[in-house]
DNA sequence: CACACGATTGTCT
DNA sequence: GACAATCGTGTGT
């Protein structure tokens, strides 16, 4: 959840993420801290956004220890709440087209640089919360797409069968359900 | 200081 | 399916 300036109430539900961390040779972390991925060494639960393709934000949720940096890249989200303001920033009207892919989920929330290192788990202008038992119960796990090295980590997470998901034919022929 | 390239998207064929 | 857009970042000279 996400309160814009204007007291705008943005919603969704994260429906694929990737995993990252310092072993991983496509993470941001693998050699080491820097300015830029700096957020991704600090505490859980806090927002690391980067900037990419010279036009794009992604967001991540941090997730290790403070000095670990490790990090979950929210690849798409179902939308259910401030559709209209997600597709006036978005510029378009399809409802598919406003979370699904990380630079459109990002921009759908407004999310820029200025929101990094931003903490999510106390009450504040955006937030993150827990799934329930029964919605793991529907997270699927696979290889990752778009990165150059570590393809066969099965770092993708994303929820089985849910249309806001991107992972097509292929991906699932490699998926598995995911156990804790 | 120069340079290659990226955790992507939208458009065109 | 191919490719351009566009610039911050990390690495090497």
């Amino acid at each position: 959840m996400r309160r814009l300036d204007d007291g705008i109430r943005l919603v969704a539900r994260i429906v694929e993420t990737e995993a990252y961390d310092e072993q991983d040779p496509a993470s941001h972390s693998f050699r080491g801290r820097t300015p830029r991925n700096a957020a991704m060494f600090g505490p859980a639960g806090h927002l690391y956004v980067y900037f990419t393709y010279g036009m794009h934000f992604c967001m991540n949720v941090v997730t290790g220890r403070t000095g670990e940096g490790s990090a979950v890249l929210l690849r798409a989200g179902r939308p259910l709440e401030g559709l209209t303001a997600m597709a006036a920033v978005r510029g378009t009207t399809s409802e598919w087209l406003l979370c699904s892919g990380p630079a459109r989920f990002a921009q759908a929330f407004a999310v820029t640089r200025e929101q990094n290192g931003t903490d999510l788990t106390t009450e504040g202008a955006m937030r993150i919360t827990g799934a329930t038992s029964a919605e793991r119960a529907e997270i699927s796990c696979g290889p990752r797409v778009g990165v150059s090295h570590g393809k066969d980590l099965e770092g993708r997470f994303w929820i089985r069968d849910d249309p806001f998901a991107s992972p097509g034919r292929a991906l699932s022929a490699r998926a598995r359900p995911w156990r804790r």
